[in-house]
Order: structure tokens, then sequence, then C-alpha cells
RNA sequence: GCUACUGUGGCUCAGUCGGUAGAGCAAUUGAUUCGUAAUCAAUAGGUCAGGGGUUCGAGUCCCCUCAGUAGCUCCA
């Protein structure tokens, strides 16, 4: 028989052979990683065997079905050692995921960071044992019951829910059999040593927070050493990122008990949000938007008509003033519904593009409080556009693409969901449908690539998400457009047509950053605190070389000051690198050495934070520069340096 | 909210078997006046998150509360 390669290459063998034996047979380094043997394209048991001519895929540990399996077999081998060591722990499931995998075990007592390095210790001898990965099946009812007398009710329930006539599978290494759908790598000694055990976690029994929490372990495994070294270099070097860290060491932000989860900005944190919204109004006038405010605290009949009291009150601050129910606002839209009810409105004012950065509070549980990406009080760049069904999909098209301007600005990389009716929802069918539909269509005629989230949506009607990739590659949802009839219905809102009729408005709810205080965080990380220079809180900071130079330091400063740029001046008695040294630590993006030479000339020595020193320039020259850089937001990429 | 873990000067952390709190950085003061990533010295700074218990004695052991961290669930 003949068979062709994914490579292109095709080997010749007199008799029929399994896609292991094939794998096995190709090279040392294959045959470890022949996991997922795939066949004509299809995923297949490793044992098929192929007795004629035939395309065979398979996988190594670069392509992501043979990780996966490695990574898969990994978990057993890792499970095989829990029950070695901790006979009474029940087994739940252990798959693989983006970064590894994990395995839920049910323990009486809870496992500690030492029992990850015995279980570990254990991990070593299964894979040094070597057994052979053996897949065999047995029918529902006897797998139920095979399952039942090895005292693993977890996996009963699992196979419980499988159809009847099911098929199950099972794969066997040593004394250690599970329930598994495979596939798997041939031996445990394949798993190798490019594996470790990550962290401990609770999850709940399939997800579901009613059931029981089991104890989630962690870890992953890579087909080389090498690349298990640099995700764990990389994971350390995301950490030295983390916006809460950062945000403390270069002042931003700081959390208080006094009030947990609502984030106190610093000087130089707010310096940074004034730009950031500054920016925001800018791009938003230059897209026909007006700006409005509402109040912070709205009656209880306000948030009833808009559906937030029956839908959304878990989440809301409420409070009793003068006997009347009060709650602060979760939301911005029901104060600019009424904005857009205070007066009557033609089909001429349409679409009417309402803008309001808004400052709102959720009840968030404590347990998903997370620096500034989650928080209790935030701040939305909102905006509610009011218009003729005609005019949605424009709106919605105009919408994406601000939004896809303001990530491109920072060099964000994202990637777009479309939510669907919820079950806690108001609403008609025909509404909802209509409304998804124009999402859709907008979505489809701008040529955005997006997964659909079904159940997904807001209470009042379904939305498109962006989901911003951070540094460490985790997903934050920042903006979103939500198509809306409920509210303008809620509200009896009305334009007057060109017919001379009266016609209820349709309402988008739309944020671009999502929340500024999130959308801060993503940043930090992002540029690793080395924000690019019209972002920087101090954008320039000057270093008199002693004491004899700080009257010619001020004077550049106010020369600074005269021309809007945020700088600084380190007037300590100290030397000029360490002056240099903390003004780096700072991530200031540029700094000015004065002394003697510079007073006499009027010049100043310029040094980049990603460029080292720049040499001499007068000043007014290095104004005019900086004017230049801040005005483009052009992003200096910062070299890799020591610290 | 749930499971596990953590909480010691402004920051980062040490503190042995339960014997009465320590370092570096930062700050302040003094000396130094210096040319591109850390000058020297002195001083000040802590109800060991809060409360309760065990003990002759608790930072250390036990219980409760609060806050934080990882993940789950939920979400911008």
């Amino acid at each position: 028989m003949k068979i062709t390669l994914k490579d292109g290459s095709v080997k010749e063998y007199p008799q029929p052979m399994s896609v292991f034996d094939i794998a096995k047979d190709l090279s040392e380094g294959l045959a470890r990683a022949a996991c997922a043997g795939v066949v004509d394209g299809e995923t297949e048991d490793l044992r098929t065997v192929i007795d004629k001519d035939r395309d065979v895929n398979i996988c190594t540990a670069n392509d992501p079905e043979g990780l996966a399996a490695l990574r898969h077999t990994t978990s057993h081998v890792m499970a095989q050692a829990v029950k070695r060591l901790y006979p009474e722990i029940k087994l739940a499931i252990g798959p693989s995921i983006a970064d590894g995998f994990y395995y839920d075990v049910d323990s009486e007592t809870p496992l500690t960071a030492e029992d990850l390095e015995k279980i570990e210790a254990e991990m070593k001898k299964i894979v040094k044992e070597a057994y052979p990965i053996e897949r065999f099946t047995k029918p529902r009812e006897e797998a139920i019951a095979y399952m039942r007398e090895r005292k693993e009710p977890y996996k009963v329930e699992l196979i419980e829910d499988l159809p009847e006539d099911a098929e199950i599978s099972f794969y066997q290494q040593g004394e250690f059999v599970d329930l598994c759908a495979g596939p798997h790598l041939m031996s445990t000694k394949d798993v190798g040593k490019a594996y470790k055990l990550t962290s401990l976690a609770g999850a709940y029994w399939r997800g579901n927070e009613h059931n029981k929490m089991l104890t989630r372990i962690y870890g992953t495994a890579f087909g080389k050493k090498a690349e298990l070294d640099a995700y764990l270099t990389m994971m350390e070097e995301a950490k030295k990122r983390d916006h809460r860290k950062l945000g403390k060491e270069l002042g931003l932000f700081m959390m208080h008990e006094a009030g947990p989860g609502f984030p106190f900005f610093l000087p130089k944190g707010m310096a940074l949000k004034n730009t950031l919204l500054d920016y925001w109004r800018e791009i938003h006038r230059k897209a026909g938007y007006v700006e409005i405010a509402s109040p912070i605290i709205l009656n209880r009949r306000l948030w009833e008509t808009s559906g937030h009291w029956d839908h959304y009150k878990a989440n809301m601050y409420t409070t009793v003033i003068d006997e009347e129910d009060y709650a602060v606002k979760p939301m911005n839209c029901p104060g600019g519904v009424l904005v857009y009810a205070s007066e009557p409105r033609s089909y001429r004012d349409l679409p009417l593009r309402m803008g309001e950065l808004g400052i709102v509070h959720r009840h968030e549980k404590s347990g998903q409080l997370h620096g500034l990406m989650r928080v209790r009080c935030f701040t939305q760049d909102d905006a509610h556009i009011f218009m003729t069904p005609e005019q949605i999909k424009d709106e919605i098209m105009g919408v994406a693409r601000l939004i896809d301007g303001v990530y491109s600005l920072f060099g964000f990389q994202y990637h777009v969901e479309l939510s669907t009716r919820p079950e806690d929802s108001m609403g008609s069918d025909e509404d909802w449908e209509m409304a998804t539909e124009g999402l859709r269509t907008a979505l489809d005629e701008l040529g955005l690539d997006y997964v659909v989230n079904e159940g997904d949506g807001a209470f009042y009607g379904p939305k498109i998400d962006f989901h911003l990739v951070d540094a460490i590659g985790r997903t934050w949802q920042c903006g979103t457009i939500q198509l809306d009839f409920q509210l303008p219905q809620r509200f009896e809102l009305e334009y007057m047509g060109a017919d001379g009729e009266k016609h209820r408005p349709i309402m988008i709810h739309r944020v671009a950053f999502g929340s500024i205080e999130r959308f801060i965080g993503i940043l930090t990380e992002h540029f690793a605190g080395a924000f690019p220079t019209w972002l920087a809180p101090v954008q320039v900071k000057i270093l008199p070389i002693s004491d004899k130079f700080a009257d010619y330091a001020k004077k550049v400063k106010e020369a600074m000051d005269k021309a809007g740029i945020r700088g600084e001046i380190d007037l300590r008695s100290e030397k000029i690198g360490y002056k240099i040294r903390s003004a780096q630590l700072e991530k200031i993006p540029y700094m000015l050495v004065v002394g003697q030479k510079e007073e006499e000339e009027g010049v100043v020595a310029v040094r980049s934070r990603a460029a080292g020193d720049e040499g001499q320039k007068p000043l007014s020259d290095f104004i005019e520069d900086i004017k230049k850089e801040i005005q483009s937001r052009e992003i200096r990429v910062m070299e890799k340096k020591e610290e």
C-alpha cells in the first residue's frame, strides 16, 4: 500500500499499517506526537488500520490537534498519578485547553501546592513506566456498570447523558482506565518531560454554580522542553506588566478598603484618563455626535419603565430618599431617552447621535473584581443613536468603523461576537428577529468575521461585542453595539415623519472603549506602562545636572507648561545617572538633561526612553518635535533594555 | 457569591520550636554639585488587616469578620 502524507511525501508499506505504526515508522520525533492520527481529513482512532492507498495526516506536537492530544494524554497521566496517591478522590473531566490542560477532581480534603509536587513526581514515574495506551469500548449499560464498580460517580453521570445506543470508549494505561473519546498518544512515555502543573482552583461541576465545587488542577505540556520554558518565561513577563502592579508603581490609580471595587484615580492616572477622553470627544465631534450628561441617581418609576428594575435589580445600588425608591444608574440609556423625549423630534433631526461619558455603578459580586478590568464604578463612553429603520445599517456600519479606528490607533487585535436573545428578555419575537438580522447584515456587509453567542444579548436587544486581546492572550469585552426596539416603545418615543405622521424611532446603544477604566487597564498592559508620548501622564522630565542649573530647568519647565506639554523637574541633589534611572523606571518618554552647556546655548540634551541619548537640540526645536509627535498620536516602540 | 490561598513600615520582602519586630528601596535631614540607568551618612517610620479565643507569654496556634489573589459562575 501507498500513503501520501500531509507534507506531500509518499511512503510505501508491504502490509496494512495502523496510523500509529506509520507515525512510529516515520521518525522518533513524529512518533512521539503522532497522537491525533487524521486520515482523509477525519480524526480517527490511532489504531485505525490503513489497508489501501490513502492520504494520511499525521500530527506533530506543532500541530494544534497533535498538541491537544499530547496535553490530553498528560491530563490522563496526571489523573492516574492522583488516583495512585489519593485513591478516594473522584474524577470528573480533564480536557486540553488553549494553554494546556486541567482535570477536575472531587477531593474531601483540599489539595495544596505540596500535593502538586507529589503528583508531578508520580507522573514522572508513570511516564517512565511507559504503559501502552489501549482503547476499548463497551455498550452504554455495561459502561455505566463498569464505572459504578470503579466508584466514579461523575463518570457514571457523564455516560448516563449519552444516547442509549452509544458505544462508550475507554482508554487504559496500566491500572488506570478513563472514560474518554480520545485521541491519545501511544504510550505514557510519549508525554516526555515538557509538562508542568501550574495551579489549583475551584470549578463548579459542569460549570453550574448550583452544583458542587470541585478542585481543578491546571497544567500545561509541550512537545519540547524549550517550548515549555518559553511559555513559563512568557507568563512571568506577563506578570510584570500586570496593570495592578504597574498602576501602583506608576501612581495611576489605587484601591481602598473603603470602597472595594471603586477605583481612585491618582493625578497621573487622571492625566491619562483625561487625555483619552479628549481624544474620544475629538473623534465623536468629527463623527457628528453631540454630548450630554444625565444624572447618576434616578427614581424607581424610571427604572421600572426602562425595565431595569425587573431585569437588572440584582446589580443595582438602590436607596430610599423622601420615602421614594431611587437607584444609582447601572446604565446611561434611560437618561439619554429622557433627553430625546424632552422636545418634539423631526425626521430631519435623525439620526441623532447623543454621546455621554456616563459614570455607572454596578454591584458586581466580590469574587469577580479584578483591578481596573472589573470594577463596580466605571465610565462608559456611551452613545445612543436614535434613527429611522432605513438608517439602521449605515449607522451600525459607521459605529463599527469608528470602533475599528480607535483600536487600530493603539495597535490592538480584536475579534467580534454577535450575541442573540437571552432567556430573561423583553419584547416580541419579531422585534428580536428584526434587530438580530439588522446587526448580522451590517457585519456581513463590513466583511467582519464573527462568532455567534446564542442567548448572550442584553435583556432589551441583541448586540455586537468587540473583544480585545490583552498581553497574556486573555480577551476582554470592550466595544459593543446594541440594537434596541424596546426602550423607544416603553418610553413612547416619537418623531414626525416626512409624511406628517408620528413614527417610533429605533435606538442603538454603543460604546467604543467600553469602560474607560478597563481600557486603561488593557492599555497599561499592552504598553507595559510605557505609554506613547501623547498618552503618557508625564511626557518630559527635566533633569538638571546639579542644583546650579535649577533656574534654567525651571525656565525649560515653564516653556513646557506654555506649550501644553506635561513636564516635571527632578530637583533632588542627586547625580545625573540616578535621575535618569528613576525617570526611566517611571517610563517617561523624554528626559531633558540640562547643565552648563545647555544653559549657555539655550539648548537641551534630549534622551528618549526608546532610543537613549539623542543629542542636543534648541529648546524650541524639541518643543516643536514633541508637539508633532503628540499630535500625530504616534507610537514609538520601546526597545528592549535591561532594568 | 463559590473553592483554595494570602494579609508584617509608603513599596518589595525576612521573621526558626510560641519568648516580646528586621532588611533593602522610598521618605526626611546633613554632606556632596556631579554630564546619560543607583554618591555617602544619619534620622524617622509598624496596635504584625480587624475582632475574639488558647497560653505565663501570640506576628507565629484556633475561630469569626474584612480585604486581596487564582480560578469558577456572571459581565463593560
